[in-house]
DNA sequence: ATAGTTTATGAATAATTACTCATATTCACA
DNA sequence: TGTGAATATGAGTAATTATTCATAAACTAT
């Protein structure tokens, strides 16, 4: 089966970079279309723009590919978080949190067969260490954010909040948002109430 | 691509009834086992003990034999819920919620990369109205349990609780049974947390 | 400029996989 | 017991898809 899940090669010069990047890209948009049914590498190379040897180039195989952009994707979701509450270190809990919810909604609204397929694909590969990083540092976040709110929140694990309250975030927000038509707004009251609910 | 979702045939034998049902256990542990990848219909005929024409008897197409698995796995997972708090009409709020949590751990636990595909699928297949159909018998049994400890919960829209709990739970109970080593009365406690706090 | 290194190409190959169909078997029912 | 309907078969076909590799092009550094 899948023999290396590691990167075949590290782009040194620019225009490498910017293929690699391209592909990871082109990757993440085909799975966004078409789900990981539409998830091919001829279509990703395609996609990207460029030919098929190029992206063998970096990825030993689709796993590997499929590795980096979970890898990829763990990335910009902690940093649309980290961005959300920059700016925010004085304001209340519940606007705190509401800023989360809405940052998190957000991008996970723009990335919704990604992010289910990413989560399916996690359980499948051996990931289990990468994750444990982006959690660390998420985890970080919450912790950061119960300590300047002690008062407001009652006994709470830190490192038990920081894996829960996203999920759980990301569910509810899931659940509205993919309604017909979407309720955006209930989407947001309702994972705030949730985690306001979950942190007293 | 995909031409027509619905089933080819109706199985009238019983002998019929029996390969039908062999090919969508079949299916549901294929993915389990190796997830959306290893999904194939070769293997899924293989496993079932039939005949690759015999699965196409029943199903057009791949597509069509997931939304049958889809809606398979939605009935098994109302039945538990509804197995969940039978004979618990008088105990108290804390307690029917951690059966309810406690069912739905289980079955996710039994079931966790096949319900992550599900997840995945159920976005890229139409299925809405098979889904609504289950949501709202979900949510009656939500509404049947507010309204018993209306005293214990606070100002709740239960059309909303129906939908924003079974997700949340479900959420929750995913992230910590999928730890390694799984997390079980974590994710147990985790979840029942959160209900209690969205519902007080 | 030159040589060595990195990067890009894409036709070709090998495997995998969705799906068909002509045929055989089993059943229901008279 | 015979007959038509329902069910089952699986080798075979057509597509799709993962991956390779020999070659060319572009870059870096001397």
């Amino acid at each position: 089966m899948s023999a290396a899940l590691n990167p075949r090669k590290t782009p040194r010069q620019a225009r490498a970079q910017v293929t690699h990047d391209a592909i990871l890209e082109a990757a993440a948009r085909i799975i966004e279309g078409g789900g990981l049914a539409a998830f091919n590498t001829n279509a990703v190379a395609l996609r990207a723009g460029v030919s098929i040897g190029s992206l063998y180039q970096y990825f030993p195989n689709k796993d590997a590919l499929m590795v980096a952009l979970i890898h990829r994707q763990q990335q910009q979701q902690l940093a649309t978080l980290a961005g959300a509450v920059a700016g925010l270190e004085h304001a209340d809990l519940e606007t705190t949190v509401r800023a989360l919810v809405r940052a998190a909604g957000q991008h996970h609204r723009d990335n919704s067969l990604l992010a289910s397929a990413i989560d399916h694909e996690e359980e499948r590969l051996p990931v289990g260490a990468v994750i444990g990083t982006y959690l660390d540092q998420g985890g970080a976040l919450v912790v950061g954010l119960l300590a300047r709110h002690a008062g407001e929140v009652g006994k709470i694990d830190p490192q038990r909040a920081a894996q829960t309250l996203p999920v759980l975030v990301r569910a509810i927000s899931d659940r509205w948002a993919n309604q017909t038509p979407p309720q955006l707004d209930i989407a947001e009251d309702e994972a705030v109430r949730a985690v306001m609910g979950y942190l007293r």
